[in-house]
DNA sequence: GCGAATCTTTGAATCGTTTCATTGTTACGA
DNA sequence: TCGTAACAATGAAACGATTCAAAGATTCGC
């Protein structure tokens, strides 16, 4: 055997004409019992296995919907593309995955590629500002929803995390367990979400008039660069110490964590209360469980296919931005101070 | 406009025939000056991009190649990927990424998707052992390579990490800076990596005769199953103690790391030094660089690659397994004993 | 036993590209 | 000026599935 058998070739083995083949495959109460057997006992036999691209062609679409993200590495998009994928599995359609590596150029890459295969639609968290090429592929028809960025909602619908609630939400729970003089670590704050959470955190500490928040800005948003910051608060007085910190990422606030504990000047929650944003693995397991701010990355994942099916079946591109609230997790690191 | 443009919209609107249009999009050079750009602008006006599924009908295969993994989480995948996803963009083709989540039944529906798809060939690190549905693959003339698992050669072509030789590595280290009573840390050795890597290291012990190995059983090999690990052996006596410690893999290394920092009874590397497996990104920022054996995961994708090239070239299934030697990573949890 | 209604099966047309034998055009040397 | 070689452009056929109008078979009531 060299070539792989085709529906003509199942046709002919079973004696039939092509078109019941292609009954049984798509109709198959169309088809009496006895034929259908045939029919299926000949598939079996030749290891007929559909051409998806014949299919795809007379269909005029394909049955995928492509999905490009930042960084495939990163647990973020790796959660928001497993939801995808069951999502779409649901409703019958596959997921082609591009990891774009905030490249442009990749990104241009697999935009094009998947208009070629004619995608249902396309799932994209953007590198950078929203593209000409993007607008070109809206022009042309394609429907997109954008992923973890806002957009406008004349042009794409978008599914996207409240980034300032995030940061309310973190800063609220350090001053309902007592905490008053808080500071905020992040890196550049000329990265939106990092600005967002920021601007959260001061929107709560603002509730409170005898409240403080501090601003450090870290070189990065790594675990050595929270380590960094951490030396710099070990060596302060106590009085002049904040009593609950606040990261832009969980990273940096393990790094902060590491310098606390390998110094054993201060203690994790009682003279420092600690807490992070995006609830990695590692924060479960930290030497003091890290309290952190969850990103809904399941709803976004499967709403971003919910919402582009909408397109797709209505036909009108009327877009919706869905905007998800971020959760609270409280571990140990936050724990009351007063439990001292 | 509705809907998207053919080829035959643009050799009208070009006023040139169908075939030119596909000359100008292949065969550039077959074409003159005049006409090429006549039709380029057609192209251009009528935003035309090819339609993949009937290129990929009349050549008889596409362009796309199949990769299936056992948990895109994992940063040993995701590495693998990235590397796959740019050797396969050097020969121009594209990777469809499908994640088994170790599941037999997502493997099973990706493999058949895959085959629809008429994809050139498949790489895949299968869940538990080559199953009936990879064996038919092989039949039905499907090029496939396994990743991170040997193969039998008489059947598949395979890429895979020698763990035999990275416990060897791991330990000899160990030894080489003066350890003598090493104890293994992993979970179940039921598990052929595990197991492998423990050899390794049997091996490295058996070449000094004044050596021990002790096995320490985890459950699991998570940070926590770690830490418990570690809290049992601050327990111990230090004369009872091992001086150097090798982990299957980073997470448990680094749990063991937090019980001793914690404790601040023993000190790393001077009482014990500490060796992970697979350079996490974590290994390098942990309170304690962690020392670790770095499996070439790039080297790995790149020449699953190159080996399903070979085969989809030849035509002939002339499989080859190749085997990867790991890579030791020095870093400070196992400086010199005697750097005290 | 007959006609109508229902159920099965048929096969040509279609989707959009590439291929390739054929026809048309141009340039050049004799 | 003519013949020929080199170069350009043409358009029908093919890839493999789905669709659908039409033909053929079966069932049913009377």
């Amino acid at each position: 055997m060299n070539r792989t058998a085709s529906i003509k070739d199942v046709a002919n083995h079973a004696s039939v004409a092509v078109g019941t083949v292609s009954n049984v495959l798509n109709y198959p109460d169309r088809v009496s019992q006895r034929t259908k057997e045939r029919v299926l006992r000949a598939i079996d036999e030749l290891g007929f296995v559909r051409n998806d691209a014949a299919r795809q062609l007379r269909a005029g679409h394909s049955r995928t919907i492509g999905l490009i993200v930042l960084d495939v590495g990163n647990p973020f998009f790796t959660s928001v593309v497993r939801a995808a994928e069951d999502a779409a599995a649901l409703q019958g359609s596959a997921v082609l995955l591009g990891d774009s590596g905030h490249n442009a150029g990749r990104e241009a890459n697999y935009i094009d590629l998947f208009q070629e295969q004619r995608v249902q639609g396309l799932l994209i968290s953007p590198v950078g500002d929203v593209t000409e090429r993007l607008d070109l592929l809206r022009e042309r028809g394609v429907p997109t929803v954008l992923v973890d960025r806002l957009a406008d909602e004349e042009k794409f619908s978008s599914v996207s995390v409240d980034d300032d609630a995030g940061g309310y939400l973190a800063a609220r729970h350090l001053l309902d367990t007592g905490r008053r003089r808080l500071a905020f670590v992040g890196g550049s704050t000329t990265i939106r979400q990092v600005w967002d959470r920021l601007e959260g955190a001061r929107r709560a500490v603002k509730e409170e008039p005898d409240a403080t928040l501090e601003v450090l800005e870290s070189d990065g948003m790594t675990v050595l660069a929270g380590r960094s910051v951490g030396n710099t608060l070990v060596e302060r007085d106590r009085a002049d110490l904040p009593d609950g910190v606040f990261c832009a990422n969980d990273l940096l606030a393990l790094g902060i964590m590491q310098s606390l504990t390998m110094t054993h000047t201060f203690r994790i929650p009682e003279d420092i209360a600690l807490i992070g944003y995006d609830d990695i693995d590692f924060a479960v397991s930290a030497v003091v469980p890290l309290s952190s701010i969850r990103q809904p990355t399941e709803a976004l994942g499967r709403t971003a296919i919910e919402l582009l099916a909408e397109e797709v079946e209505s036909g009108h591109p009327r877009h919706r931005a869905v905007i998800f609230t971020p959760e609270l997790v409280v571990r140990q690191s936050t724990g009351e101070p007063d439990a001292k």
